[in-house]
DNA sequence: AGTTCTCTGGAATTTTTTTTCTATTTTTGA
DNA sequence: TCAAAAATAGAAAAAAAATTCCAGAGAACT
C-alpha cells in the first residue's frame, strides 16, 4: 500500500486510477468507472450515493479507496473538495500570494514584481467578473438607464471614481446626467430635483457611505428608480432598489481593487450605446484638440 | 415559520435572505452574509466549516436554516446541491453560446452578451498588459511617487476617473496630493505652487487633452518631475516626461476600455504602499455590516 | 431597576455516514 | 472438480455530523 500523498491533483489521482484500471476487481471498476466520469460532483457525493450509482456495495467504495492508498472514502474524498473550492475562489488564492509576498515573506521582492502581482490579481477578479454575470440583471440595469429621463449617479470615496467614469461615459448620449459629488456638502440638494422618470445609479461598497444611502432614501422618496451597483444582496440599500448588479472585487492592504466594477460600469454603457445603436466614433489620430470650458 | 417550496432555486432563496437581513439577530447575519458571498461553496461545506468561518457556534447555523422554513441545515444545503448538479451540464452550452456570438457578430445578439463580450474584452486587455510590463518604467515610477514631496495628478475626460482614483489612493499615504480637476476652469492656478522636489503625474491619451498639456509644460517650468501615463511613447508630452508608462487600451465596438489604466494606477499605488510598508486595515469577513462608514 | 423576551453557547442527544468485521459467494488455477 | 485466494454483502461498530435542549447572557421595554 502505498503512502497517499499530502497532496494530490484530482488529475493525478484520475491518472492513477486509469493506470489501474484493468487490474481492479469487477465493483472497484464499476467505482473507477464513476468517479472518472463524475469527479465534478464525487465532492458532494456520499460513500451510499456513488454505491448506488455504481449498484455496488458501500463498502466497495470504501475499499476503493483504501485500495489508492486513502485511508477511506473521506480522505479520497478530500481531494476533490479541496480541489473544488481552490478553484471556485481564484481570488482568494490570489490575495494569500500577494499577501504572502507583501507579508514580508520575501523582503526582496522587487517593487515591479508587486505590480505583476496585482495585474494577475486584476485578471483572476476579470474572471471572476465574467464567470458571475447575471444576464438578466444586467439587461434590466440597461432598461433602466435607457428609460430614464435624467441620471443621477452617485458613488463616494472608492466608488467616487466609477461614479465619475460613469458620468462621463453618459454623457456621450442625449441623457442628461448628474453626478452627485457632494461639493460643499451639498447632497441633498444634488438629487433634490430627481423625481419620477428618473433613475438614481448608486454604486456603494462595505463600508457603505452614509452619503449614497441618503440619496437613496431621497430618489425613493421622489419615486425613481434606483439601479444600485454594490458586493452583496445583503448591502443596506439592496432592498429599495429597482434593479441590484452585484460586484465582487478582491483587496490587497485592504485597499480593494476597483477593476471590476468598473468593467461592469463601461460594459453597462457599451451596452447602453448598442440599444441606442449610438456610433462612438474612435477619435481619429488626427482630431484638432478641443478645448471645453 | 413558513413551508420550505419543494424546490426553490438558489437565488430564490438569497433572495429571500437578503429579504429578511435586517430582522436577523447579529450571529444570523453574519452566517447571512457568508452564505450570500459563498454561495458556491456551501454545497461542500458542513456546519462546523461555515460556523468557523462566522465565529459563530454551530447551532447558529442550524437555527438559520431553520429561521427560513428549513428542517435544518442538511434539507438548505439540499437546494445548493441540487442547484449545482443541475448546471453541472449546461456549462458546455455556454461555451457554444459565446463561440456563436463571436462566430455570427450578429445583429440579434442581446444586450447581455454585448456585455458580457465586453468583459472578455476587458479580459484580455489585461492579459495585455500584463505581457506588456515593464518592471524597470514601473520601478522608476514608484521611486518618483516615493521621492515627491507633493504630488500632483491631472487627467481631463476619459483619463480624469483614473486620475481621480490615483488622488483618492494616494491621500492614504502621509504624501500631499493635489487633483488638478479645473474647477472653475482654474487649472493653470491649481497647479500654479508646484516646484522642484513635486511631481506631476499626467494621464493623457488620444487625443491628448489639451489641459493635460499646459499642466505638463508648467510642471517643466517649475522644475518638477513628470510621471506620464500614456498610451504611446510618440506622445506629444513624452519627451518630456521624467518617467513614462505606456498602456494600451483595447477597445471593443469602438469604445476604448479604461480597465488597464485604472489597473497599472492600483499597482503603482500598491507598489509604493508595500515600499512605505503602509498597513491599510482589512474589513474584516466577518464584520457585521454598518449602517454607515 | 425590574421584567420579559430574545439571543447565545455549551453539552447532550439523535441522526447520518463511514468504516470495520466476518460469513458467504465467486473466481482462479492446478 | 476442488482447494485456495479474492471479492462481495450485510450487519455491527465507530466516527462524524447535525440537531435539540437548556441555562445563562443580553437586549428591549416599562
Amino acid at each position: 500500500m502505498d503512502t497517499p500523498m499530502p497532496t494530490i491533483s484530482v488529475d493525478e489521482l484520475i491518472q492513477r486510477i486509469a493506470a489501474a484500471y484493468d487490474s481492479l476487481p469487477r465493483q472497484l471498476k464499476s467505482v473507477a468507472t464513476y468517479i472518472e466520469q463524475h469527479r465534478s460532483s464525487v465532492m458532494v457525493d456520499r460513500v451510499s450515493d456513488i454505491a448506488a450509482h455504481c449498484n455496488v456495495h458501500a463498502s466497495a467504495v470504501v475499499r476503493f479507496a483504501q485500495s489508492f492508498g486513502f485511508s477511506g472514502f473521506s480522505d479520497m474524498q478530500e481531494v476533490f473538495r479541496t480541489a473544488y473550492t481552490q478553484q471556485a475562489a481564484p481570488t482568494q488564492n490570489y490575495q494569500q500570494r500577494i499577501r504572502n509576498l507583501i507579508g514580508g515573506k520575501s523582503k526582496n521582492a522587487s517593487v515591479a514584481d508587486v505590480g505583476r502581482e496585482f495585474i494577475d490579481g486584476s485578471r483572476s477578479g476579470l474572471d471572476e467578473l465574467a464567470a458571475s454575470f447575471d444576464p438578466a440583471g444586467f439587461e434590466a440595469a440597461v432598461e433602466l438607464l435607457l428609460k430614464a429621463k435624467t441620471i443621477y449617479v452617485v458613488g463616494v470615496r472608492r466608488s467616487f471614481t466609477s461614479a465619475s467614469y460613469l458620468v462621463y461615459a453618459l454623457q456621450h448620449t442625449t441623457k442628461h446626467v448628474v453626478l452627485v459629488n457632494g461639493l460643499g456638502g451639498m447632497y441633498r440638494d444634488q438629487v433634490g430635483n430627481i423625481g419620477k422618470g428618473d433613475l438614481l445609479v448608486a454604486i456603494t461598497f462595505l463600508p457603505y457611505g452614509r452619503e449614497t444611502q441618503v440619496c437613496a432614501r431621497i430618489a425613493r422618496h421622489h419615486h425613481a428608480s434606483t439601479l444600485l451597483i454594490t458586493d452583496s444582496q445583503l448591502s443596506p440599500l439592496a432592498r429599495h432598489a429597482t434593479t441590484l448588479l452585484t460586484v465582487k472585487e478582491g483587496s490587497v492592504f485592504g485597499f480593494r481593487s476597483l477593476t471590476n466594477t468598473m468593467c461592469l460600469c463601461q460594459a453597462l454603457f457599451i451596452a447602453m450605446a448598442y440599444k441606442l445603436e449610438l456610433s462612438i466614433e474612435e477619435p481619429k489620430p488626427n482630431r484638432p484638440i478641443e478645448e471645453h470650458d
